[in-house]
DNA sequence: CGGAAGCTTGAATATGCTCAACACGGGTGG
DNA sequence: CCACCCGTGTTGAGCATATTCAAGCTTCCG
């Protein structure tokens, strides 16, 4: 059985009708037309006679749980969509001492460095997380693509200044906050994440991370996350079916214990 | 004598004559004119004749040491470039904590949220460290002018990209790093930035934050910052003149000990 | 059913926090 | 010119929270 961050995610503010009479008038490339991200990711931005150039130096990517996509350090500066499945952003040391930055879900989208002059190396590695499906787009043809629709790159910037606050978000996470309010954030964060892909109504599901990520995730040890999961467990503000399916959550509570 | 943020920030890759000649034939605006980060900032995308139209919409507006230019919360959506002084960005909370997300130079720029519905309130105040200087341009004039000059866009976008590694760097030393490594990695940080602000051979300045400032950017209390600051004295790593002006900073030893 | 990976729990420890006192320095007023 | 004051920074002692290290327990798969 599929877990349910690979179904279909629905279509935000267009019927199924108004959908397909797209597609039949102005032949979408059948990959595109198919893809269950088509209007909730950054291609949303783009028509259906324009999506043709997307699709046309698009090239699809399998990884399975655990496989790296990128390495800290590589040259790699493609752009990519994530079709189904979960991935993490991660920045690592020596020392074993790693912070997961950032999580990526379906429709969101790998931005590659933008410039034609720098060579720079990849910040952080992203790893699959679950089972990862990328659509791949070569950073030369994308940044040409970017230029040529207006619509594409505005969409992108707005991603980005999206994705910035998010990140600042979990700043004052990691800067301020005590172990119960990082858990019970994390916890605020995947539910209502999984909330937004479409799945509303879902009163279960599993978490895509595992402890030592959760840990990796909040900035705390995985010793430190199982205490609080224990304590938020028995409090009855959450409930699990073996240590990975969620089947109750308590936001109300949660977000009281979130702080702030 | 003023601090030397506030100073020219001299031109990048472009030589003074070059620039007047510029000026002479498209007839650049007065003000845009003797801004001194003409170049360094956004409007750095735009030719003399496009500046116009920034020009036209800009505001000037100075703020005292410790003013807000815009509270958490607040409804304001304009966008405004830092032509002198330093400010930064806090997430606070009822109970006293606070967390700095950013800091803004001269030539970093404020970005409003983008789209023309959304009513959105402030994520984080704005307030001023040191005198502060800001060339402010309303929401809707500005979005239209991003629509109308691909080359600003772009540039914002870039910098937008910039911002959230800076973001993602700072969270993995929130999340991993030990009290003397945060230190170390601010004294580097700001370094750094005093060197790229055009004060090369600059071997002294004044610190723009204060030990609390400092902590609620590091995720510290001001103690320990105290502590740590004291310790790099003692070791010769760093040195002061009272409590704010830099007088040595031995940026390798501080490599080794900002961690990674 | 057995083995391995992932999760939980416990006890001891360490790192940074809290609370509190004191020092320094720059400005003001007697 | 000195005394005082207030904001800011430093230092200390005790404490709390989260870490470390270690053992045992589930859960998942073959």
């Amino acid at each position: 059985m599929p877990r349910f961050w690979h179904r279909s995610l629905g279509v935000t503010g267009m019927s199924d009708a108004s959908i397909s009479s797209q597609i039949r008038t102005a032949q979408e490339p059948e990959l595109c037309a198919n893809c269950n991200i088509r209007h909730s990711s950054l291609c949303g931005a783009l028509s259906s006679e324009e999506i043709n150039d997307l699709n046309n130096i698009a090239r699809r990517k399998t990884l399975d749980p655990g496989q790296p996509h990128v390495m800290e350090g590589d040259a790699s500066r493609d752009f990519a969509n994530v079709t189904s499945g979960v991935a993490k952003l991660v920045r690592g040391a020596e020392d074993g001492r790693s912070q997961i930055v950032g999580l990526l879900f379906p429709s969101d989208f790998i931005c590659g460095s933008l410039g034609t002059s720098k060579p720079k190396s990849a910040p952080h590695s992203i790893e699959a997380v679950s089972a990862l499906e990328l659509c791949i787009f070569p950073h030369m043809q994308f940044e040409e693509l970017l230029h040529d629709h207006p619509s594409l790159e505005f969409k992108l910037l707005n991603r980005t200044l999206d994705e910035l606050q998010i990140a600042r978000d979990w700043m004052v996470l990691l800067g301020r906050k005590t172990a119960e309010e990082r858990v019970a954030n994390f916890f605020l964060y995947v539910t209502q994440k999984m909330a937004t892909l479409g799945c509303q109504g879902q009163t279960s599901f599993d978490l895509p991370l595992g402890r030592a990520d959760i840990a990796d995730y909040i900035g705390l040890t995985l010793e430190t996350v199982s205490r609080q999961i224990t304590r938020l467990k028995k409090d009855g503000v959450i409930a699990f079916e073996g240590t990975k399916h969620l089947v109750h959550v308590d936001e109300e509570e949660l977000t009281r214990r979130a702080g702030f």
